[in-house]
DNA sequence: CTGAAAGCGCTTACAG
DNA sequence: CTGAAAGCGCTTACAG
């Protein structure tokens, strides 16, 4: 393999200026530049990466841990994702180093790769509310960017869906087909972005004089969607409408109302958040689930960027963003039906 | 961080010295040693990883690429794999770098990660026969350990099991018996370990001048299991034993057994060979099943340390090494029925 | 047993 | 616009 040394001998230049021509500085004449990068080109010139990690204190190194939840539910989702932020990391020169966690204390992982020295900054998903991991990272200096937020008002870079909008472009939709009786049938309340929703939801519901009676905070399984969907429609004032966490969960509840003698939209309408997984596809729903939608693979780009121009120095409170939201209307939601 | 230098300073040796007492030379004398260790220790010395590599020419780093199946059946073994993997690595300072690949086109993949220059080697895994990757490797010089052998004597290092011998093992119990017409439900015959199963076969079978008509390669669904098992209980002189890719096709056969109106083990003995994958484990059949069994997650530690034996100059003669195969005799083989 | 020196392949003030 | 030099933090002949 080729180096600087060898190119600039080739040249008769010296190495400091045919590193500045590869690495395009501007102080560098036309002909020089091209005369070196022709050189460089031909005798297969790389750069050395590991040489310039020394040199500049970056490792081009980034960790991302992943855990396992024993469902494996979200495998396709998980290789969709690692494609997606080793191309876009790559395209930086950056690479990505996986640890799986397998440890009960949420911090631990992270320190013991920690202690490899080698990373330069993490990507955090899945933040629970006032995330352990946050603190930790902060305390050590290490710089991250989190898919989502642990608190309303992070001091660090991330990237996510605005949750209390998903809420609220709900309940907009549902509330202008005249739904008064609106059910939310949320995540747990530790993941941060459930918490987000259902102050989202709260929100919306209050500004309308609706109640929010009608919320189920858990797992959200499609048998979870199930029950708390069969449960709701057996009490007296039952809901008219269902907003749910996801597609998984909106499953379980059209299946509910299907057995409980009712038709989507004509008795019930359904929505949910749509993060375009390829497992459980709105659009194959029968009738096609109305969403609000987010893709998460459009998240990995982002990620990758912010995590990177971050430790380019870019400071923490530009590099919160937020991804634009669609509501697509399709057959499952439809107007109130008339009260009785 | 503390840096070596200011370890010598603190003492006043030189930076050799102390590079050759915190990495165990022997020429280091003992009370030295334990001055600089001690010290390394108080200030919090951690060797710079990047600056090693630089100057040993290694990068610390190993690749593996994982090869999206649509089905994604094998994701927990993934997840499995993966920690395991990268665990043992850690404990010798190496660092797994993950790609998916996404391309047609075998080898682009390992051309990609390689031009990154950031590499010392990979593992492979799934080895089809003669796989082409093999020779790009060597062609380009590229360190690599198989996980298994894409042919019957490799010039590579590798771990994994004798395929042949688990048919070996397989075809002796059933014999032992009194089994004659033993049936083989095989993976395609491209993959190695198939094609090596099916050899195993042959000459076991004959060996005993058993014929080797219930031979089928295909994929290792359990659908197919179950089709194959339908189809050959509904000859003439159907198969009174099975052996079977693996668990999951066992599932399949002994469905098929059942549908048929016949009982395991009484007519029909079924066997597999089990990876001791979570999902379908051999002990949870009714009846339990019989297996071979080498447990996929004992590979990761020797392929670990095989790969990085061979980067430290161990020669590949010296690394082909075979996992146990254990035989567990459970409740699904039985003696073969009387003849009527 | 210990140390001064060279070098791994880069980048980047500093000087001209 | 270009170059000589220092330096990133290590390892390792070579000399004593």
């Amino acid at each position: 393999m080729a180096t600087l040394k060898e190119i600039s001998a080739e040249l008769g230049l010296s190495v400091t200026t045919v590193s500045r021509a590869l690495n395009g500085f501007p102080e560098v004449k036309e002909h020089t530049r091209v005369k070196v990068r022709e050189t460089a080109e031909r005798m297969g010139y790389r750069p050395n990466r590991i040489a310039q990690r020394l040199v500049t204190g970056r490792s081009g190194m980034v960790g991302m841990i992943v855990k396992i939840k024993p469902d494996m539910s979200a495998d396709q989702t998980f290789f969709e994702m690692l494609t997606g932020l080793t191309a876009a990391l790559a395209s930086r020169d950056t690479d990505l180093v996986l640890a799986v966690d397998q440890d009960s204390d949420p911090v631990t992982p992270y320190k013991k790769l920690l202690e490899r020295d080698i990373l330069d900054g993490f990507i955090l998903n899945a933040p629970i509310v006032d995330d352990p991991r946050v603190t930790f990272l902060q305390d050590h200096g290490v710089p991250f960017v989190m898919h989502g937020q642990d608190r309303p008002d992070p001091t660090y870079p991330s990237f996510g869906i605005d949750n209390a909008q998903v809420s609220a472009q709900s309940v907009k939709l549902l509330a202008n087909l005249g739904h008064k009786r609106i059910a939310l049938i949320n995540d747990e309340l530790r993941h941060a972005y459930a918490s987000e929703r259902r102050s989202g939801f709260h929100a919306a519901m209050e500004q309308r004089g609706l109640s929010t009676d009608y919320v189920q905070n858990s797992a959200t399984l499609e048998s979870h969607g199930y029950m708390h969907a069969l449960d709701m429609l057996s009490g007296s004032a039952p809901p008219t409408a269902f907003i749910c966490a996801s597609t998984v969960v909106a499953a379980g509840v059209m299946k509910a109302v299907h057995d409980r003698g009712l038709r989507v939209p004509d008795d019930i309408s359904v929505m949910a958040h749509d993060d375009a997984l390829p497992l459980t596809r709105a659009i194959n729903f029968d009738p096609a689930l109305t969403v609000t939608r987010a893709p998460l693979r459009d998240a990995c780009s982002p990620l990758a960027n912010i995590l990177l121009d971050h430790l380019d120095g870019k400071p923490a409170r530009e590099l919160q963003v937020f991804q634009d939201i669609e509501t697509i209307v399709r057959g499952s939601t439809g107007p109130a039906p008339k009260e009785v």
